[in-house]
DNA sequence: TGGGCACATAGGCTGTCCCTATGCCTCTGC
DNA sequence: GCAGAGGCATAGGGACAGCCTATGTGCCCA
């Protein structure tokens, strides 16, 4: 299912918006580094693309029309997704020397780190990162070694000679496609599910030893042989809302999907599936300077979780 | 704030995730329709981009790093959200005629549905859609002269002649940066967020004109004179976000700054901002075709909020 | 050891995008 | 009433990115 080419080009979108932000197309263009023509032309363009004319100029600048209004609400959440991804780019990138190192467990790094690097740059803008991505226990040898400033890691036992402290929690569940049979009573024993083959990751991957691990300790010993192995988050879902089979997989992966209603959560009676995530740093070594305010940051996002609840 | 060129073309990030779903750069390539040396070269200059290897090719095919993993999962919300405006776009067009017509009120168009018109298609992928945003009046002529099938408002009165059904809520709130004073108590008074400077939309428009009516409703009259003005959700959002000052937005259009505390909520006493959204159909002719189902879509997110709380 | 599969490289072409220069319109101030 | 400034549109030309076909290279397997 490849893009449509109409919004593969986010440039002029995010020229769009600037308009409506700023007020005229050439003020626009001259945020954005590029000659009043050439957005002007790129804004014709699109518009052609969409279909309907989106701007109302006038001889003293140029306002959205109501559509316009429509596409730039549209356009928003992709443009800040794709900063998301930028900041995430950024950190990987090892090419220059870093003032602050992090390594992290993927499920951090995908869902949560994104917005915590954003967050960091606001602070502190000068800060360039690296990031690692690993399972836990790799974390903690990157920790150890001194070879990452901070970590962050997703298993209930801390390493020793690591102190931690909780940011986040994760949590593993099964969602169906809402036509699935399962989506109408939302519950099933953890009998059943175990008995259920799955889509999941494949073997090996820290989200499917978490489920192992889970059956396990709820005294459940042998699972079902998985429906179906992928190696991506999105392949899963994909596979889940085609209606192929139950999926098991990180809370924070199918959030906006619970939210639209593209997939249905089906608890699973008396099994725990929570995860805490921690930051882990060496004892006694406090985290100081653009670790430490990252610290905050990601701290920031835990306290604000259990007022919620 | 111009968007980093790094992340502007969605095409790439598309091919990469092709490439994790479909394990070969030639069968990603097919997918989309163009040579396998075309996809080669565009993901060795996305790599070029990144700074690392985010493909381990092998004779056999091509499968995801780590980094790539990490990419990929950075990149698919991106594209998620791309496809919802794609999905709008394709409903903003009136060039062929519609089987569909629906008028729908800013706040449902914006944020509700791109993800109702995806799933209709799924349902029905012949499907063509025309919308027309207006407000609730606008939207309620619309459906009475027949030129929509379907009509989508936020005003607690419906309009003489017909029928409606609750789909979703609406909610104002009031936001603050984390920094801000207000973010602490997380809570103010009527009174006081009346006689505070807010930054809001123009004057006349919906969310401006419903909080002011809440105020009015709570028995408070006046209200102060608006800190800043401006024509778009995301520049008030940026705004707030800045420190200039509390915002008030529709919930739907903070949910993703609340989530990452972005930005922070702020409850105000005895002032109900709540706000039914419902769908509209002329009495006594019950929408048929994909108009019903369109309600069915619709309808599946109530049941599903009203389960969760 | 040869054939098939998958990715890489080479060469050439097309099209897109951007820039500078200029024209037209409108609003404003004298 | 007129001149100037601000804003958008148009014209023309040049640079670069991206794509295609054809071909090369490495690996696996029969």
């Amino acid at each position: 299912m490849p893009l449509p080419s109409r919004v593969s080009d986010l440039t002029s979108f995010d020229l769009l918006l600037s308009v409506a932000e700023l007020g005229s197309i050439g003020r626009a263009a001259k945020a954005h580094g590029m000659s009043q023509p050439s957005a002007s032309e790129r804004l014709r363009t699109l518009e052609g693309r969409v279909g309907v004319a989106l701007l109302e100029r006038t001889s003293r600048g140029a306002r959205l029309t109501t559509a316009g209004q429509l596409v730039a609400g549209w356009a928003a959440p992709v443009l800040a997704r794709a900063l998301d991804l930028d900041a995430g780019i950024t950190s990987l990138r090892a090419d220059r020397h870093s003032q602050l190192r992090i390594a992290a467990s993927l499920t951090v790094a995908e869902y949560l780190l994104p917005a915590w690097l954003i967050a960091l740059r606001t602070v502190s803008p000068d800060t360039a990162t690296v990031l690692t991505a690993g399972n836990s226990v790799h974390v903690a040898e990157q920790v150890l070694a001194g070879r990452a400033d901070l970590g962050f890691i997703e298993s209930t036992d801390v390493p020793a000679g690591l102190t931690s402290r909780v940011v986040a929690e994760d949590e593993l569940v099964v969602v169906v496609a809402p036509g699935h049979p399962w989506a109408r009573r939302r519950r099933v024993t953890a009998v059943k599910a175990a008995a259920t083959p799955l889509v999941s990751r494949e073997s090996g991957s820290g989200t499917r030893q978490a489920w192992e691990h889970a059956l396990g300790t709820a005294g459940i010993g042998e699972s079902a042989e998985p429906l179906l192995e992928m190696s991506s988050t999105t392949a899963i879902k994909a596979a889940a809302i085609g209606g192929i089979g139950p999926a098991v997989l990180s809370i924070h992966a199918v959030r906006a999907d619970l939210a639209t209603r593209t997939l249905v959560r089906v608890e699973v009676s008396d099994l725990d599936l929570h995860r805490a995530l921690r930051a882990v740093w060496p004892a006694g070594r406090t985290p100081r300077g653009p670790a430490s305010d990252l610290l905050t940051i990601a701290t920031r996002s835990v306290t604000h979780r259990a007022d919620r609840r």
